[in-house]
DNA sequence: TCCTTCGTTTGATCTGCATCAAGGCAGACC
DNA sequence: GGTCTGCCTTGATGCAGATCAAACGAAGGA
């Protein structure tokens, strides 16, 4: 999720959120600002806990503080499909509407900064760039959500695989020290069956097709989480993209 | 996809628009309508052609007058997936992106409401509700976006065929005279191929379901394209969603 | 009229992934 | 220690949908 905040640059960390959330710090020390501090609240979740249902009120939303939340859509008989990973900084919940569409899940403990739905709402409708800021973010996932598209309906078991890893690498490079001279290394923050139901796979199909990329020495694995890349090239000729830019996510 | 229109309702069209569309015409009479009128031109393609290729410098955005058109995108070695069906109405293009990520191609004649893109953006920065309006419009397609990654990573062929008929069927019952008593009667806008790519399926598989469903009594066939759903629910029953509300689009 | 083209249907076969099944490994708890 | 539990790996088999191939019908053009 390539974060812009061109808009009002410099950004900088509010004085108790550890990380940025780019809904909320459009620039410390405006106006609206101070009101979202009025209004705003932290909550804290468990890993593997659901904080809301699908079908559920919804009188609140929230920005990723820290940790790790998916969106997933289940069907009757039980398939399930993730439809959003939620990374540090990124944003739950629409406005205008009262029910949520679907589970939201930590896969890792969770801090949320929630902010009640009506005030927000009211401080949107009187802050004209809040609604700006909302829509760049909400375009950004719209074009995630088609690239993910793409990797649903058209790719390979293995390019699913190396997609999501070259993914989850990208975000860990950019979010550690810029520039990773050698190696990319990073824990999975998912199970192979959260692999699964973002992939539109079965967890053995996730785990052969990493165990393959191991024997073929595209990644090296330690223990069954930690991965190491040493060539992201190599890595990205498995995704099936193109070799530029490609993910916007 | 869902036409709301609430926030200034009663809505009407614009004197030389045959049909209203959202971004645009939030209440005519109003100064940024005027404004808007001024900076709009309409253009016309043929079916087949394609209006924007990928990695286009994008001048404009636009919204669709009549006709349809869809977005797509390609891999190196051509397989390709749909990634969104423009319907009257829908709006193409981004505020704030100088290039285009996807194809856009146009499946029947077609014809754009068409706004230079600085103007436009100008004007939205001046207009706040313009910005909530595409907020809006953005986080239904992105609903729509999410249901369909539900069909692509776990429908099956016949499942997908029947989501996309019900969708289909549905828009067009609610575009005519509301409440279609009886059967509802509808042409496919798309060839076999286009509803392949839209569905992650082959040209094959889908003639098959297709056929299948019609062997089944789901529905009637007349000639290619003309098709006849006496029993909605009956179609319903085989897209594998629950009962009810579903699909956003 | 025939011929071509394009979209489509249908058949035969192949294959990638799902499914079913068994077992391994590490951490927690007794 | 032993055993339980959650997560993961690997093997054997089956099947949905892809692929390869042929042919049909309607529209259009010579």
């Amino acid at each position: 999720m390539a974060v812009h905040h061109d808009m009002h640059a410099p950004v900088h960390d509010c004085a108790d959120c550890p990380i940025r959330h780019r809904a909320v710090c459009a620039r410390c020390e405006t106006d609206e600002l101070i009101k979202l501090e009025q209004i705003k609240y932290y909550r804290s979740y468990q890993a593997g806990q659901t904080l809301i249902w699908s079908g559920d009120r919804m009188d609140f939303v929230a920005s990723v503080v820290t940790g790790i939340a998916t969106l997933t859509q289940t069907m009757e008989d039980g398939r399930r499909q993730m439809v959003g990973l939620l990374l540090p900084s990124d944003f739950v919940g629409r406005p205008g509407r009262a029910v949520a569409a679907y589970d939201v899940t930590a896969t890792t403990d969770l801090v949320m900064c929630c902010f009640r739905k009506k005030p927000f709402e009211e401080l949107m409708s009187s802050t004209p760039h809040i609604a700006q800021r909302l829509l760049e973010m909400t375009l950004d996932e719209l074009d995630a959500a088609r690239e993910w598209m793409l990797l649903l309906g058209r790719k390979t078991a293995r390019e699913k695989i190396a997609s999501l890893l070259a993914i989850i690498a990208r975000r860990d490079a950019s979010l550690k020290l810029k520039a990773p001279k050698g190696a990319i290394v990073f824990d999975l923050p998912l199970t192979r069956e959260e692999m699964a139901d973002y992939l539109g796979l079965t967890l053995e199909t996730v785990s052969r097709q990493i165990s393959a990329l191991r024997k073929d020495g595209i990644i090296e694995l330690e223990g069954k989480r930690h991965v190491v890349v040493r060539n992201f090239d190599a890595l990205m000729e498995e995704t099936g993209d193109d070799s530029d830019g490609g993910f916007l996510v």
